[in-house]
DNA sequence: CTATAAACCATGATATTCCATAGATATCCA
DNA sequence: TGGATATCTATGGAATATCATGGTTTATAG
């Protein structure tokens, strides 16, 4: 299973190219798909990636559902839908599309950060603020890990 | 086991051509049947599109039914009744049918849209407020993908 | 023979690969 | 310890390949 950790600033150029940080793509070595998984997140103005296995993972959850089930589609489309996948090239950049970029209100520099499975892609400003707001949260709720946590598409 | 992912649009031309998306024909190198099978949804205005290999999972499933009973029967009828079996030309199109073309209401273009395991051809147009429609309803239902250990895509 | 469908080509646009460089980091040996 | 060398990383630009798409020719069927 794939740890993303820490944060990383890399420069976005006119193309769209990135490159992923080092530590990040020696976590994708063991994959099947050379690359991530992009999408908008649901919860910030960021972007947010995964393995191509964790993706499998999710399809073969969401085969649990009754294949033809307004849940199973509900979930599919909002999911499957928006995320793009990225191949690495040689040199271990991705290309973010347009509509991604514009998404995330990315400029010329834009932030890696390691989530544990997964990580976002954020521009550098916004994150700092995000991050302060988070701070504050977790001192305003004494917000703690959960011992087992159950996770869904929302939080 | 396929994995559809993403969506993009692609033009349908006069003759009823269109292009599959190449990130859609890689996950069809392995298949038994260099093509895909397309039925009408009975959730959406929209096309339903499968491997060979995932259609006899589907048969198989059904079968999980009692062999005669009312919804082996009408499940049976709606999907296979309907569908139908699309080659891939030397250039990565089908030719969709021009009942299928106006069941989906498509004009002059469809966006296929990556579900995992299956994908939908929909009119862009309609696309985006299905699109919607999910969102809210996975809020409003709070849907979550079914746990296998931990994590949900979001926080 | 004619109409219809299938295979075949041609071509811009786009995406991917390749190469070069500079800076940072790590390695090695005296 | 220090300094030289090699390696890795990020980044920019150019060459190359792929993709989507329209048209044309060839096969097929009635």
């Amino acid at each position: 299973m794939a740890l993303f950790l820490s944060s990383q600033i890399n420069r976005l150029d006119k193309k769209g190219r990135i490159s992923v940080p080092a530590s990040f793509r020696v976590e994708l070595t063991n994959e099947p798909f050379r690359g991530v998984v992009i999408f908008k997140s649901n919860a910030h103005e960021c972007l947010e990636g995964f393995t191509w296995s964790y993706m499998q993972s999710i399809s073969e959850r969401l085969d649990d559902f009754n294949l033809f089930s307004e849940e199973q589609d509900d979930l599919a489309a909002s999911i499957f839908g928006s995320a793009v996948q990225l191949p690495l090239d040689g040199d271990g950049r991705i290309i973010l599309p347009q509509n991604l970029i514009e998404f995330a209100d990315l400029d010329e520099k834009a932030a890696f950060v390691g989530m544990g499975t997964k990580f976002q892609i954020w521009d550098p400003e916004k994150f700092n603020q995000r991050q302060k707001q988070a701070r504050q949260n977790i001192q305003k709720n004494n917000l703690t890990i959960p011992q087992k946590n159950k996770g869904g598409i929302n939080d």
